[in-house]
DNA sequence: CGATCTTGGTAGACACTGTCTACGACGCCT
DNA sequence: AGGCGTCGTAGACAGTGTCTACCAAGATCG
């Protein structure tokens, strides 16, 4: 599922730019910096990255295929029926963007996104149509489209894990732990757990 | 329900950043910039704002009064129970988000909110307060508590209003129209429109 | 009333950034 | 051997945020 790591300087710079905005946070990601840390000049990036954006987004896209794995092995694990992945699933999804901070923050950067690099908006395609597969699966035919319901849940998972992730949600709602503000938004957009299926 | 406009140099500044985050986008909010469009030098700033983060959270205060004014205004226009008013109330968030981009951009700055400047987390709580009565109000006492509904349900305004604002839901939904995805989401933590009251 | 201190702005320096250009070393091919 | 891409280096340039020295005008006070 995951492609080859790259050879060469191109890998080597996408690979100090994980490791960097892993330590570091985004705002870490200087061109320079990424630079001396795969132990090359400051102008060496360009022959492989035309721009710094470039740059961050193969970091990006990394990050996504990083999210991809994640998912998979979650779902691998095995469970009772579409319901209990679709938790396995967002629960999956908060966790890699509570503790994979930084990144997730460089690969919803919207600059990246809207600038088309690599594709990087289309790389959130696969997981969204798996996310949409469940949900056709975990709900009763009735109701708005699968791709709607879909698209909402993104939504709800996307706005949790940032809100979430520094403190607002936290503040608002008066309580110290996700889970609940979770399986409050999967039962929503899904209805409550023990009735589909 | 707005403070008065201050007046010296430290207005004319925050009014300066944002006319510029209006016009040029977040990213165009450099400090010289500012400084320029407000008719003084580079190092004028620092005696209102001790740093450019400091700037930029007052820029984005601003940007948090402007959304309880418009919100404010939609909720005095009237409404048929508290269900149409969490209607309006989410209609009016995410015209907010979708044509002040860069504003709202600004406002969930992670960085700006983290580093605690001028409390600015917290002045999204009055906002939340409100969100967490209508919802008290428009839903029958059963379920999850308020809090933890109107967290869920902003979370999802917030994720809708930043995917769809770069295109991500677009692509992944296939529609072309936010309505219906708001309106699922809102139906989502409240059930259908026309049950409850 | 004159000296002094505070307030609020200017001007220049510093380190750092992303981009661009000139240059050079190296391998490959004919 | 000669030519030619490929790929990295080194330096310049404009722009950034921050810091420091300076200075002009007002207020305060002995």
């Amino acid at each position: 599922m995951n492609e080859e790591p790259e050879a060469g300087l191109r890998g080597r710079l996408i690979d100090a730019g994980v490791e960097l905005v892993h330590a570091e946070g985004a705002q870490a990601l200087s061109l320079r910096e990424i630079a001396r840390r795969a132990g090359v000049s400051h102008g060496a990036p360009r022959r492989h990255f035309p721009t710094h954006l470039d740059l961050l987004s193969a970091i990006a896209h990394q990050g996504f295929a990083d999210l991809a794995d994640r998912v998979a092995a979650t779902l691998a694990a095995g469970h009772d029926g579409p319901r209990a992945e679709l938790d396995a699933l967002a629960r999956a999804y908060l966790d890699f963007a509570l503790t994979r901070r930084g990144m997730y923050e460089l690969m919803f950067r919207h600059d990246l996104l809207e600038s088309g690099r690599l594709g990087l908006r289309e790389t959130s395609l696969p997981l969204f149509e798996l996310l949409t597969r469940l949900v056709d699966r975990a709900r009763p035919g009735a109701g708005p489209e699968p791709s709607l319901v879909a698209g909402a849940l993104w939504a709800n998972l996307h706005g949790i894990a940032q809100l979430w992730g520094w403190g607002s949600l936290q503040l608002a709602s008066g309580t110290d732990a996700v889970e609940p503000l979770l399986r409050a938004a999967v039962d929503a957009h899904l209805g409550p757990a023990g009735l589909a299926r």
